[in-house]
DNA sequence: ATTGACAATTTTGGATACATTATGTGCATA
DNA sequence: TATGCACATAATGTATCCAAAATTGTCAAT
C-alpha cells in the first residue's frame, strides 16, 4: 500500500490527511497518549510524526504544552495563493527554456486528458478525482521542468494550507473550470513556443483567479467548506489563562 | 542564554550552527549515539532535533539508515538565489502598499547604519557582524511589511542552504558592498514613495547579482568558502555497497 | 582474487519507565 | 465573591531498554 517503512512515516502520512480532510479541525489539542492510542503505536514514533509535521507547516507547537492542528486565517489563505502565483509563474519563465520534445508530449497529453473529462460538458463526480490529478500532475510538470526544486518544495508546503490545498476543485461553476483548464492549453502552448513570459503571465493570473473565486464562493456557499477559524476555537477562559502565565516563566 | 526551554529545541540549534559552520562537513553520517553522547543527551530529544532539521532542509534521512548532513550542489545553491530574488520582489511589490510613518523611519535607519559602517572607506572586520546584522534587518523588515508571512518562512528556510546563507558575506571588494548598499538607498526610497514595481526590480537585480558575486569569488578564492561537495564525499566503497543493497529491499 | 552466503556486530526504530513542567481543584484569606 | 496560594493531577520531555534492521567481517566455493 504505502511505502512507509517505518511506523513514523506511515503515521505522518496518516495525521497529514486527517488534517486536510477535516477530521482533525484547526486548533484542536493534539493529546499525545490518546493519539497514540488510537494510532495503536507508542508516544515515540507519534512524536516524531508531530515534530516532522510542525515544521513543514500543518502542526504547532508550543514547548512544554503539545501540539496543536495549525490555524490557518483567511489572509494566510490568500498569501499562499500570492507566492504560489509567483512561484509557479517563475517556474513557467524559467520552464520556457527548457523545453524538451518529451516535455511538450507530456505537457499535451495531460491537456488532452483534461479536454476528454470536460467534454461530456460538465464535470462528473467520478471525473472529479481524475481531474484534479491531471491538475496536479500538470501544475508539477511544469514545475519539473524549471528545474529549480526550490519552487516545487516551497509550492507542495503551500499546498498543506488547508482552502489552498489542490485538492479544492471548483465544481460548482463548469464554466470556471472550463476557462481554468483553457488557461492549461494557453500556458502549454505558450511553453512550447519557448514563451515563458506569457506562460508566466497567464500562469499569474490562473491562480490569482482561483483566489478570488475560492472567497467568492466561500461567501456563497461557505458549507462547502470546512470552518475556517477565522475566531479562536478555544474557550476565552483556556486563552486568558495562557496569556496570564507565561510571562512568569 | 537561549530561550530554549527544552533540551530538544536546545540542540535543533547547535546543531543547525554546527552545519552552516561547517563544523558538520556535508554528506557526513550524523551518528546517533556518538552526537548524543558529545552533545550530552540521550537519543530521544537528539532524534527528534535530527527529525526537525530534516524537515526544515539541513539534514538528509533515509528509513533504517539514518541522517546524514544534507548536501548542496551548486545549482541548488544558484537556484536558492534565483527563487529568493523573485520572493523579495515580490516582498517588495507587497510592501509598496504598506508603507507606514514607522516603517519608512525603521528602513532608513537601517540604512543610515549602513552608511556609518561603510564611512571608513572599508568593511573592518570588527564591523563585519554588525553590517550583516543591519544587511539581515534590512531584508528583514521588507518582507515584515508586505505582511505575507510564506514569504519570510521560505526565504528563511533558503538561508539554510550554506553558500546562500545571509552569513556569507562578500567582503573582499570594498565596491561591490558600497554598491550593493546603495542598492539598499534606492530601495528604501522606491518603497518610501509608493514605487513597488521599481523596488521590486532593484531588489531583484540586487539579489541576482549576489550569486554572480558569488560565482565570481568562488573561482578566484575557493579557500574562503567551506567546499561545496559537487563530488561525494563518501568512500567510493560505502557508496557502491549502498547502491547494490537497497534494490534487494 | 572474487563472489556469495552466513554469522557477529553495530545502529536504528519503537516501547516503556521516569523526571519535569503545566494544569486544575480546593481551601484559606481579604 | 474574588483572589491567591498549595497541593493533586495530568501531560509533556527525556532516559533507558528492547526489537528489528542494516552493516561488517569471515569463510568457503568457484
Amino acid at each position: 500500500m504505502t511505502d512507509a517503512h517505518t511506523s513514523t512515516e506511515f503515521v505522518i502520512e496518516r495525521i497529514r490527511e486527517a488534517i486536510l480532510s477535516g477530521d482533525l479541525r484547526p486548533g484542536e489539542k493534539l493529546h499525545q497518549d490518546k493519539l497514540a492510542d488510537m494510532l495503536g503505536i507508542s508516544r515515540t514514533p507519534l512524536r516524531t510524526a508531530l515534530t516532522a509535521l510542525t515544521q513543514s507547516g500543518l502542526v504547532s507547537y508550543e514547548s512544554n504544552r503539545g501540539f496543536y492542528v495549525r490555524e490557518f486565517s483567511f489572509s494566510d489563505v490568500a498569501g499562499a495563493f500570492q507566492v504560489r502565483a509567483e512561484l509557479e509563474a517563475t517556474a513557467c519563465r524559467l520552464a520556457a527554456f527548457n523545453m524538451s520534445e518529451t516535455a511538450e508530449r507530456q505537457l499535451f497529453e495531460l491537456v488532452e486528458e483534461g479536454d476528454r473529462l470536460l467534454s461530456p460538458g460538465s464535470l462528473s463526480p467520478e471525473n472529479l478525482v481524475p481531474y484534479r490529478r491531471m491538475n496536479v500532475g500538470f501544475h508539477t510538470a511544469i514545475m519539473e521542468f524549471a528545474a529549480n526544486p526550490w519552487i516545487k518544495t516551497f509550492v507542495e508546503s503551500l499546498h498543506n494550507v488547508p482552502l489552498a490545498s489542490d485538492r479544492v476543485i471548483m465544481w460548482r461553476d463548469f464554466y470556471v473550470i472550463r476557462r481554468s483548464h483553457d488557461d492549461h492549453h494557453r500556458i502549454a502552448r505558450a511553453l512550447a513556443k519557448g514563451q515563458g513570459e506569457r506562460a508566466a503571465a497567464i500562469m499569474r493570473e490562473h491562480i490569482t483567479f482561483a483566489l478570488e473565486h475560492l472567497h467568492t464562493q466561500l461567501e456563497e456557499y461557505p458549507e462547502d467548506f470546512l470552518r475556517v477559524p477565522t475566531a479562536d476555537t478555544r474557550s476565552s477562559k483556556t486563552r486568558t489563562r495562557r496569556r496570564n502565565r507565561r510571562p512568569a516563566a
